[in-house]
DNA sequence: TTAAACTATGCAGTGCACCACAGGGTCAAA
DNA sequence: TTTGACCCTGTGGTGCACTGCATAGTTTAA
């Protein structure tokens, strides 16, 4: 059982972002004290964070995290990673069709933003 | 010289947005009638409006957009376009480099996140 | 025992680019 | 002259994913 400061260290998430994680029911912890409201967490919540961390570098918003841990057993997680996958290659080729765009602005579009 | 409504259907930006260019000086009415405050803008905003319209296609920020219009005759714009490109550019590198790793992780990573 | 180091909560603020609304004044046509 | 369509300002809200701060209680090592 590890308590928040520990915890931040071994994944790499702050203790506001565990706090905000917390909230937002994407990684609860394990066991709060009754006492004086220490919240700890485990070797469990240990791979959740790191697989949110991963998550998070793949773009994923909190939402889409949401239904990654709410997900029984993980059966989706492929499914679900596929699906982002499938979002950023469209994004690249949005960003792409923009280049071009852009390159048509150099070649016609400029002129009449020149001088008036 | 329009009023607002007008040059909003004209420029394609809505009336708030117009509200908030003005705000940012990004592109201020021409005149402002004393009495009433009306806000009137002339063909030259007409062209401004228009590159902006575009620039804000290119994924331009307020900022950058600022430090086109502060670019005295646009006399750096193509300079800014091209640096902006290069940006987008880089951007799909980075996006190509991600879905790289969601390849890998559908690989090798996703063992330790399936049942324990 | 005491002081440092940790923990908690609640809430405000961040940056971006607007959007929406209330409350008021003004203009144009009938 | 009235009515409806327009215009203004100020201010708060939106969504996202945190971050930071004040205040207060708790733990731990010297």
């Amino acid at each position: 059982m590890y308590k928040v400061s520990e915890f931040s260290k071994m994944t790499g998430l702050s203790k506001e972002t565990l706090r905000y994680y917390a909230e937002t029911k994407l990684l609860e912890p394990v066991f709060i004290d009754p006492n004086n409201k220490y919240r700890y967490y485990d070797n469990g919540s240990f791979l959740i964070a790191r697989l949110l961390v991963q998550l998070r570098r793949f773009n994923f918003t909190i939402q889409e995290m949401l239904t990654v841990v709410n997900d029984e057993s993980f059966e989706n997680l492929e499914q679900i990673l596929w699906k982002k996958r499938q979002g950023i290659v469209k994004q690249v080729e949005e960003l792409n069709k923009l280049i071009e765009e852009m390159d048509d602005f150099f070649e016609f579009g400029m002129e009449g933003a020149e001088d008036d």
